[in-house]
Parts: structure tokens; C-alpha cells; sequence
DNA sequence: CGACCTCTTTGTCCTTCAGCAAACTTGCGG
DNA sequence: CCGCAAGTTTGCTGAAGGACAAAGAGGTCG
């Protein structure tokens, strides 16, 4: 088996205080895998075994209802830790982490988290900056379940998958993994129904402008104002 | 100004493995206070000063929107640590904290915090356990909100407030803190006048017994089905 | 190329619950 | 002990959006 390249790690906000030998070493004792869209990459309740690097594609982590109901709890992009539940004192996998598009991630053992964290500057900062800004995405969400409409709901959903994945294309700026009108109303709380509406009216708009499984946001400003964000 | 006993302390899960004397330490350096019902402990976006302990009493974690309503984050019981910002990396607080009913509290400033949880196994440990718990109820709540309808998400409200401070009184279980309708509408995002029918209807169906603040649930079990849980 | 499967669109109906309004209860402070 | 404030109850109305239904549009696999 051929080694892994050093540069996967360097520039990464866990790893970038790191000298060339400790990364190839943390590198060494790295799994890579590669997952197609829509695989499983660990599921909730099970052992947590080992704690994830997602450096390509997206990743949806998902939670199941007693009814059966899927919830999009969030979504991990390229250089993001996933899976850390080693760092919650965890042993077992709080949701399901699913592969919105093809992706490619590294795993370690659960049992160098604690090596890691204490051996490796920068590693557990970074991976308490990421709780922090989990836990506060997920304050936002429950306060715009809470007390905003359907509309706006789903016009942040859009303008959140944007922010965190958009890539600049012609008309506009695209969501950068595959989404169906299904997945949006997992994130907000609504039926496939609604949000095909919604996209459809906004389509006419000229807000959006979406195929199949891919959406471009042409004017974000308008989305910004439908979301009902504070001025 | 004279020392704070070290019972205050013993016993409690972030102190539980620690030496006498290092308890004293550890008192030496708080600042003990007591707050009114509905009094201020700290204010959402200020700088993160110090990091807190409920010793005593009830707190409310509140989010205000944009439109100036305000939304239950979650509530603190004797025991648990909270404004503890240091734990992510924030430097202001994340949420508004208010004392439900009357409280007493110990803090100590934040630069002890690295500290602490260096020099006193057991401290680190239990702040993520309680991250761990937050996040996982934060969870919880985001899927009732989407997948759930508004009785459903009450009485599930109803019952995590009994379990985490229930106490037992002779007609049923009593919720330990002041709680009026409009606090309930601002935990479960609905308003207090769905609250008001609700509670009236399961007064009338002999499950809960309310007075004017106060909450007694006379009929735990039936709200576990009104509630929606998985059998 | 055709069959099938998944996802989308659009229509209609109907329930739930927010909004508004007004009267009532309870506790507290002067 | 009275008046006021805060919280509650209840009725009515209408709109938002969920449920159901059925047809259409890509995409994929044989």
C-alpha cells in the first residue's frame, strides 16, 4: 500500500501547527476511504470506533424518528472533523453520517483521540472550535423552527447550504452537492411538497434557478431578505 | 469575608475525584452569588468573563430573535456547570442566562479555566459529558420541532422539565421551578394561548394540575403518549 | 430504445394553530 | 384593603401549510 500524500493534511485548521514528521505520522496511522453518493459511513447508536476527516465531497448527518421521519441535522464539508464523538465522552455514534455526493475521508482509531488532543497542538482547539460552532448552527436552527414560517425556513436552508458550499458558476452560485426537494424539507421541518413550490415561485422569481438534483442561487440578496435576517 | 464550606462542593460530578485540598483551591478562587428570580446572570453576546456552577435553584439559557422574540435554549439544575464558553472557544457568551427562580451560583473567571481543566482530572471530563448531553438534547428538540405536532412537542416539554427537576409531591410530580404558559409557548415555539388550551384539556382530563407558576403532573405515563415517544 | 424508478409539479381539500379580542383570576404593593 | 399588573382563559376567524392524488420529467439499466 503506497503512502498518503503530506499534502492532504498541511492547511488544514487541525493540523496547521503541525511539523512535517507529526503529520506523516498521524498520516500513517490513517485510513482513507472513498464512499459513493449516498453511502453510509457510520450509523447512529452504533460503537463509535473511529473519529473521521472529510477531505473531499459532502457528507449529510442525519437522525431517524421512532416514526421513521429523516432530519437532516447538518452538513460537513471538505477539511471538517465528523464523527468525534470520542470528543463528547461518547461511545456510540449520535446520528448517521451518509455521503451527499461522492467523497473521500480518513478515519483514525477512537483510541488516538486522546493522544492526539494531548500530543498535538492544535488538534483539540480545533475540534472545540467545531463543537462551538455545531452547537450554536443548531441554537440558530431550533430558534427559526421556533418562530419563523415555512418560507423563510427554507430560504435560510438554501442561503446556509450556500455559505457553507457555494462555488461561483455563471448565473450565480451553486449549492455544491447534489440536493432533491426532498433533502430540503429534512432540514426545515416541511413536506417535498411545499418546497417544490416554493422553488417553483422563486424559480419565476429569478431568485433560483435549480435542475434536478442541483440548485444555483441567482440572487442571494433576495433570498437574504425572504429569509427575514435582521438588518 | 468568610470561607466557603467544602460541602458545597463534594459530591458533585466535576469535583467528585478531587483531593481536599484541592477543593479548597478551587473555593477559594469562586465568587459565590445569589440572584433573584428573573434576574440576569449574563447577557448573550458580552464577553465570556467568568464560567459558572449552579448550586442552587433554576436557570434559563435564552435566545431573543431578531424580532425580539425569545426562545428557551435550555435549562441549568443544581449541579451543572454553564456559561461555559472557554469549553468552545468563545469568548462571549452564546446564549442569555436567567435565574427562574431564585439561585445561587459560584464562578470563577475564565482565565482559570485551562487551568482546571489541566491540573483537576474529572473537570474536563465533565464539561464535555455536558456538552455531550446539551447537544444531544439540542438534537432531540430540532427533531420534535420539525417532525412533530404543537400538543406533542408540549407535553414532551412538559415531561423533560419533570424529569430533570421533578420533585414528588402527594398528588403527582411537581415541576421544581416557576413556569408560566408563555415560558412553555417559548420553549416548544407555539404560543401561550395553544398552551393555555392544552393545559386546560389535560387538566380537565386529570393529567396535569396547574396553579399560576406552578406545574404538577398528575398523570406522567399519559403524557409519555401524548408525547409521541417510541414504545 | 423502452421500461422503470425516482424526483417533481400542481391541484384540491381540510386541519391545525396563530392572531386578535375581551373578560377573568390572582398576587402584590401602596 | 383596594387597584393594578401580570398572567390566564376562551371564543372567533382566517391563513398557512400538511395530506392526498395524479400526472409529468429526467436518468438509468437492461
Amino acid at each position: 500500500m503506497s503512502k498518503l500524500d503530506e499534502s492532504l493534511l498541511t492547511g488544514l485548521p487541525p493540523f496547521s501547527l503541525l511539523e512535517r514528521s507529526q503529520i506523516r505520522e498521524i498520516l500513517d496511522q490513517a485510513l482513507p476511504k472513498r464512499y459513493d453518493e449516498g453511502a453510509e459511513i457510520f450509523h447512529e447508536g452504533h460503537d463509535a470506533e473511529r473519529f473521521h476527516l472529510l477531505l473531499d465531497g459532502y457528507i449529510r448527518v442525519v437522525k431517524t424518528t421512532e416514526g421513521g421521519e429523516q432530519i437532516i441535522a447538518l452538513h460537513i464539508s471538505p477539511g471538517q472533523l465528523f464523527g468525534i464523538a470520542p470528543a463528547l465522552n461518547r461511545d456510540t455514534y449520535p446520528a448517521t453520517a451518509v455521503a451527499a455526493s461522492e467523497s473521500l475521508a480518513l478515519s483514525w482509531p477512537v483510541r488516538l483521540w486522546g493522544e492526539f488532543t494531548a500530543n498535538y497542538q492544535g488538534f483539540a482547539t480545533e475540534s472545540y472550535n467545531t463543537l462551538g460552532q455545531r452547537l450554536g448552527e443548531m441554537q440558530t436552527r431550533i430558534t427559526e423552527l421556533a418562530t419563523q414560517a415555512v418560507e423563510q425556513r427554507v430560504a435560510a436552508a438554501l442561503l446556509r447550504m450556500v455559505t457553507q458550499s457555494g462555488r461561483k458558476v455563471e448565473e450565480g452560485i451553486e449549492i455544491a452537492f447534489p440536493v432533491t426537494r426532498r433533502n430540503i424539507s429534512e432540514m426545515t421541518g416541511t413536506t417535498l411538497h411545499t418546497v417544490s413550490r416554493l422553488l417553483s415561485a422563486w424559480e419565476k422569481d429569478g431568485i433560483v434557478h435549480s435542475t434536478r438534483k442541483h440548485i444555483v442561487v441567482t440572487a442571494p440578496h433576495r433570498l437574504v431578505v425572504l429569509s427575514g435576517a435582521q438588518g
